[in-house]
DNA sequence: TTGTACGCGTTATCAC
DNA sequence: GTGATAACGCGTACAA
């Protein structure tokens, strides 16, 4: 058939350093010990032609991809650069390709993941881009998986990456409560089936009730995780008749951005009128206006985390099934302190 | 030899279908008619095994990985998630991999790029990830390129985009001095060889010729396009004696928040002590204390754009080798403006 | 320590 | 319209 092709193999290599193709893979891969002369031979030839094994055939004969990849549900969020940022800084220190893709569950059934065993060794997942289903699948063929802000779904031992969400919400909640005597405490919470916005709403819950207020469905609404549907929430929310409320707990600080938009634009002044409080520490949530008092969680951490345990999996070593990562409440300005 | 394969193959599905595996090929690819019943059959099978074709098979046979990859310097910024959603959406569309990863230049003479023949068709370059030498290699090796937010080493042809700098920049010099009456302004700069920073400051310089202020070098400071380096610069500056100023542009959003840090700490007040004024518009910067005056940048369309621009370079088309986005002034109030 | 030969899963060429 | 079969570039038993 002989089909051309431009690009140099590890034969080139053999050939011009006088030895054979199994040799230079020895040398390359540490497989087998190579007598230093042919050694230095073969390195010479490989950085002369500049010489880089070709990923797919290595990974067809090894099977192994040398990629691991991250799905998300939407990349354009100011949550993700720490995460992929954690990510990507373990993955080249392992010398991994990393791929990124963003998917929602559920849109089309059967639909194929872009990322799955026809292209990575294993993948971390972001809740929302597969469904139960669907990791359970994964999972029983034997693909590596680590979750992220999730837990495994049931009969399964994926480990999750996830951090602690309610007792830092209660301390937060119970800040507005004892210090800044707020009583009537609207809840933002997140898409209905994310873990996350359930234990942040534990920790509201419980809160409330250690002081005695009465749990107010009507205080509770539904933001999704992000400023724009967060502001069309809040702005819904205030046209109720007379809604009678002094503070916001937003699921996530993306959420605050949306409600303090919101409340600006009713005329409502934060935190004088309005305290805001949100949850995730964003870099930005420092600057906005005002400073907005919230829990730092460790993303970045997460993504790393996530990453190593990752390459654990793949090199068949034990982890930790569930790992919750701390959180600690960082006041600023937006709930009433004047710090 | 007889390696135990758990995945299934494409001769899995052809012996499933009581056909040859070339004929489930030719029906994947369309690269050939198939009859209908066969291709029903085959169809049929594929669904039913959840058969996935092995990417790096594929790529060996074809000579093409599927994938294209986009090399950034930090991706910890909040400037990345518009411009790698804005590619990412173009890849998923084309059906490709899109692989992610940070690199800074002249870390190593020689050190492999984490993208490139080996496992991509094509990458999207970001400035700072590779060196000219570096670009020059890849695209004398025929290795599809774009470059985004820097045009292309002397004596190549490889097409970039990035957004108009200098004419908003001017515009909004201009505002500053004749609306707000400010005549000794700091410009903070990028990276001494970032063309966006360098065509910024000609759009300042402009401006102040055109006002007949004398363009002073000690108004001029070095923040590297990120809050953390604007900060220490802006702190420093701030130390001087007696600086005199009455405002500051600086190169990014980015380093105006640190900017903005540093003046707070001063007890120096925005915008009536200082106008502050930025460029990009980060989606942060209209919630930022207060609202920072900025120009508009498509970052996520120059991702589109760039990722369209290579999907036709892979499909040998013509593309414009320089394209210019175009920008926008956005007036809040780090200006000075009430609006 | 080194070389030979085969297989990884797919596509492309050539016959039928 | 369909089926054999030879590549693609690499790793690796096995033999030497």
């Amino acid at each position: 058939m002989s089909r051309k092709s431009s690009s140099l193999t590890i034969r080139d290599v053999a050939q011009k350093a006088g030895v054979s193709p199994a040799t230079v893979s020895r040398y390359l891969n540490n497989s087998a010990p190579v007598s230093t002369e042919v050694a230095q031979r073969i390195q010479k030839v490989m950085s002369n032609l500049k010489y880089v094994p070709h990923a797919a055939a290595r990974q067809l004969a090894t099977q192994k991809a040398r990629a691991i990849g991250v799905l998300l549900t939407d990349i354009d969020s100011a949550f993700f650069p720490p995460l992929i940022s954690g990510i990507e800084s373990i993955v080249q220190q392992e010398g991994y390709n990393l791929l990124v893709a963003s998917r929602c569950a559920g849109n089309e059934v059967d639909a194929q993941t872009p990322i799955g065993p026809h292209n990575s060794d294993g993948m971390i997942v972001f809740p929302g881009s597969l469904n139960d289903s669907e990791i359970l699948k994964l999972y029983q063929a034997g693909f590596p998986l680590v979750l992220i802000y999730r837990t495994a779904p049931e009969g399964s031992h994926i480990p999750s990456v996830a951090v602690w969400n309610k007792r830092a919400t209660r301390e937060l909640i119970d800040h507005l409560i004892e210090v800044h005597h707020r009583r009537r405490i609207v809840f933002v919470r997140g898409p209905a089936d994310n873990e996350d916005s359930q234990r942040r709403e534990m920790g509201y819950q419980e809160s409330l009730e250690a002081h005695d207020i009465a749990y107010n469905p009507n205080l509770i609404i539904s933001g999704e995780y992000n400023r724009n549907d967060a502001y069309q929430a809040m702005s819904k929310f205030l046209k109720n008749e007379h809604p009678d409320f002094d503070a916001v707990f937003t699921g996530n600080d993306d959420s605050a951005i949306g409600v303090m938009n919101a409340l600006y634009e009713k005329g409502l002044r934060i935190p004088d009128d309005i305290s805001v409080v949100g949850f995730d520490n964003l870099e930005l949530s420092a600057f906005l206006t005002p400073p907005l008092t919230t829990i730092h969680a460790p993303t970045e951490c997460v993504g790393k985390t996530a990453a190593r345990y990752l390459f654990k999996l793949l090199a068949n070593q034990e982890v930790d099934l569930v790992t919750l990562l701390s959180t600690e409440i960082v006041i600023r300005r937006s709930c009433g302190c004047s710090a």
